[in-house]
DNA sequence: TTATTTTTGTACCAATTGGTACAAAATATA
DNA sequence: TATATTTTGTACCAATTGGTACAAAAATAA
């Protein structure tokens, strides 16, 4: 066995509990006395084990990613490709309808609020984005070969109109978008990915 | 003549420097020390005439709104209305472009920055989206009565998918989004304001 | 049991935060 | 000139920030 005094903690599970408390407060609002709260540990295991917050967060955006992306080829097994793009946009507006509170997506929040003040997050956020949307061209391509999604668009256009209307979407309701509007947004979807 | 000792700087304009410094920073990355540099005052002439940094961020959303307005009333005696949306959102691009900074709009950055942490700023801003709303509604409804817009599309429907495409594009842009995508969206503005 | 290794708890630290207190300076009125 | 009024400059403040130092605790290996 190991030696030394064994961990109090999986180091897997406060990490996912540190990406859920960054996700509802973004990386400068995060503090660390609330982050360790969140993650039930304390300050020193924090630091031997991850340490710093910045690090953590990098590991947390990381995570993010991994649990994204299985989450859809998990969904793919059993729903069309639109349905999944619809189900993203759905997910702010299920958010606030049911906790009052809308998150949107950890890494572009991120990617806004680090801008030009943490150059390391914002260039690994950069790398992120790229991922992001070529997992959306995919999902467009996939659409469009179902036949749910019509062929005279192109996938990256159609990928990138896709990422800043679900974007745009959070900071909207964040701003005090009401029901009327997040409508509109959801006619504007259907109207662009028409069959 | 007025009491006491003059004031030794123009209200109105070091509001609109504080403006500008809030613009570029947000509201809690804007620090006093920050602000009074760039305001060029000192501490107590700012405590004095603002009150505190809520109070002048609040005012600094009213003149930009205030601004913002004025510019539209100017820009249509010699723009059309299509092309004043087309302006909004060439805004952010040209700004990366030429500045390689991206801004956004104060007010819908404080929506998202303040959410859920400073509900005064976010009620104010819930009110000033509202305004935004009907000013876009009326461009929409202009372009239209001008031909340039299909009156198929409600204009309440393409005002509230502008602003979304407007913010997200701009969170898109912090969040690397490069001149292929950017181009994408633009192409999409296109499509969908098509008359 | 003793020595070694690792984790944990607590106390501490310098820097920064927005904001206040108060005396000094600059003006108008009497 | 003396007094009232307002602005300005400086010193200060408590609270919070992320991060460090170090001893106590808990395990294994000898």
């Amino acid at each position: 066995m190991k030696i030394g005094r064994p961990k109090e903690f999986e180091e897997e599970i406060v990490l996912e509990r540190a990406m859920e408390y960054f996700w509802d407060k973004g990386y400068d609002n995060a503090s660390l006395a609330g982050l360790l709260k969140a993650m039930g540990i304390k300050k020193s295991s924090f630091y031997q084990t991850f340490e710093s917050k910045q690090k953590i967060f990098e590991r947390c955006m990381q995570r993010y990613i991994e649990l994204g992306s299985k989450e859809i080829t998990d969904k793919l097994t059993t729903q069309s490709a639109k349905d999944i793009l619809r189900a993203y946009l759905n997910r702010s507006i299920s958010e606030i309808q049911e906790y009052g509170e809308v998150r949107g997506c950890l890494v572009m929040n991120a990617g806004a609020e680090c801008y030009k003040k943490y150059p390391d997050i914002s260039s690994l956020v950069k790398e992120h984005f790229i991922f992001f949307h070529n997992s959306f061209i995919d999902l467009v391509k996939k659409a469009q070969k179902e036949g749910d999604i019509s062929k005279e668009k192109s996938a990256s256009m159609l990928a990138s109109s896709f990422m800043t209307i679900l974007n745009g979407l959070a900071l909207m309701i964040k701003a005090g978008a009401g029901e009327d509007i997040i409508h509109d947004i959801q006619e504007h979807f259907e109207e662009l990915f028409k069959a």
